[in-house]
Formats: C-alpha cells, sequence, structure tokens
DNA sequence: TACAACGTGCTACACATGTAACACAGACAC
DNA sequence: GTGTCTGTGTTACATGTGTAGCACGTTGTA
C-alpha cells in the first residue's frame, strides 16, 4: 500500500539488501559518506522505516539489528515499473537490458525483474515483500 | 537545484508538455480524471509549481496561463538519470531503448535523452530548463 | 440590475520527510 | 566505583505534499 521508497529508505534498503542484518550504528556507518547523516538522523530514518514494516526489527542480547523486509527485486521493479508505466507511459513488453550493468542485480534477478514489470499486473495490485 | 518532480507535478508537467500554454481550468480538466483532485487542489499544486518555477506563469487578459518551464527531455532524463546511477548504480554507457515505447517521445527526443544520461554528467550539474 | 459562474488571492490543516537533540541506563576502562 | 561510551526511547521543529475551502471581484445572463 505504500508506494515507493524515497531517497533516504532506498539508501538504507541498500544497505541492508548488502549486508544483511544490521544494527543502526552499522547501517550509519555504511551510508553516513553518502548521506551525511548524523547518526541521530539514521536512527529516526531506520524506525520509521520499521514504522512502514520496510524493515524487520529485531533484539539481539538488548541490542537492536534490523534486516530489510521488503525485496530488492520487488522494490527495485516497483520503482522501474513506476517510471516506464506511470511516467513514460509505455504499454507493451519492456526489455531491461538497461539495467544488466547493476551491481545490486545478479542474472536471476534481473530476469525476476523484468517478469515483474512486464506481468505484475497493470494496476495498483501490491506484490509486497 | 530541486531534483525530480514529484508524481503530482508530473502529471501536471506531462499535460503542459503535451498541450503547451494552458489555465488552470484547462490543466484542470485535463488532469482530473487521472488525479481525482478538485479544481482547488490542482490550482495549488501549480502555484506550488510556479513558486519552484517550473511552470511559467503569464496573465492574458486578466486571466492567468501557465507554461513548462523546465523541458520534457531535461526531466525526463533526469529520472532516468536518478533511477539508473543513484538507485541501481550503473556506470558505464546506457541503453535508451527501454523507452522507445513512450508515446512522450519523439526519436530525436529519445536520442536528446540518450545524450543526457551518458554525458551530463556524474554528479549534480543542473541542466535545467 | 440582481444572481450565478468563474477566476483570483489567501488560508488551513494533517501527514510525510529532513534533520537532529536530550535524557537515561547499562557496559567498559581506570 | 566513577566517568565515558554507546544504545534506547522520546521529542522537536522546519519544510514539503496532499487536499482542499473561503471571500471577493468581474462578467455573462435572464
Amino acid at each position: 500500500m505504500s508506494a515507493q521508497p524515497n531517497k533516504s529508505e532506498i539508501a538504507v534498503l541498500k544497505h541492508l539488501w548488502t549486508h544483511g542484518e544490521q544494527s543502526a550504528r552499522e547501517v550509519h556507518d555504511g551510508v553516513t559518506d553518502e548521506t551525511g547523516w548524523s547518526y541521530s538522523t539514521t536512527r529516526t530514518v531506520i524506525n520509521r522505516m520499521a514504522d512502514k514494516s520496510w524493515v524487520n526489527r529485531r533484539d539481539v542480547h538488548g541490542i537492536a539489528v534490523f534486516a530489510a523486509a521488503v525485496s530488492k527485486v520487488t522494490v527495485l521493479g516497483g520503482m522501474v515499473r513506476d517510471l516506464t508505466r506511470k511516467v513514460f507511459d509505455i504499454e507493451g513488453e519492456l526489455p531491461v537490458s538497461m539495467f544488466a550493468g547493476s551491481p545490486h542485480l545478479s542474472d536471476g534477478e534481473l530476469d525476476e525483474l523484468e517478469q515483474l514489470i512486464n506481468t505484475a499486473s497493470s494496476g495498483d495490485e501490491e506484490t509486497a515483500k
């Protein structure tokens, strides 16, 4: 139900997709170069994402760790679908070769993404998680 | 300086790109099906875009008409660049064949877009208007 | 000419997002 | 055991966005 993540959220998600479950501190250290956030800001962004269930929180010996709760292909695919279908208004089959060079996607994931933007139907159905 | 337009703003811009200078009423009639906005909302969105200089306002016989102040290719290209470069982190040459099917782009514009995302360099330089 | 439409400027209010700071409790260092 | 880190919960405040409404002046119409 919640559309696409914004830039801040993407930064966090990309980090979690790559590094798996991490503490706020770890996420912060990973994204602060790119975002310039203070640790406090990183925590706020992560907490808000937890509220939206985009990350799951778990306590390990009293320390909070977070993991992405939405799949990489689903999120990235959603963004591609939005841009191509709703902004560019392209109908019909879409090639995904454009994204082949992404370090975030394996060949298998690229295939998944292709399927997602070409089937995952027209409208607004949520294929969350 | 202002990054990408949001969904509301894209709706208005797409209308203005297609129809040229229009009054708020005309824009409203053109986008209300898609947006579901009340006329009041349409006006607010347009006014805020004028504040950001994304549309130019002109008075014709006392009636305000608006025109896109940012070029289609620049805006759309910016969105593509953002998605590919900053979200997918793709470096190197990008094909634009994916967008060939868009009713919003002529062949020439597609070429421009290709150039834009492949040259318009790395960082944040603004190629506004 | 008196009312109905429509455009204009202005205002409103809730929720989202950017961007933190503060206070407190437990763990570790001396 | 006392200060220092670090994590946690909580709070803050400005700006952006979604989504309108209101009052007032002009103009077409009956």
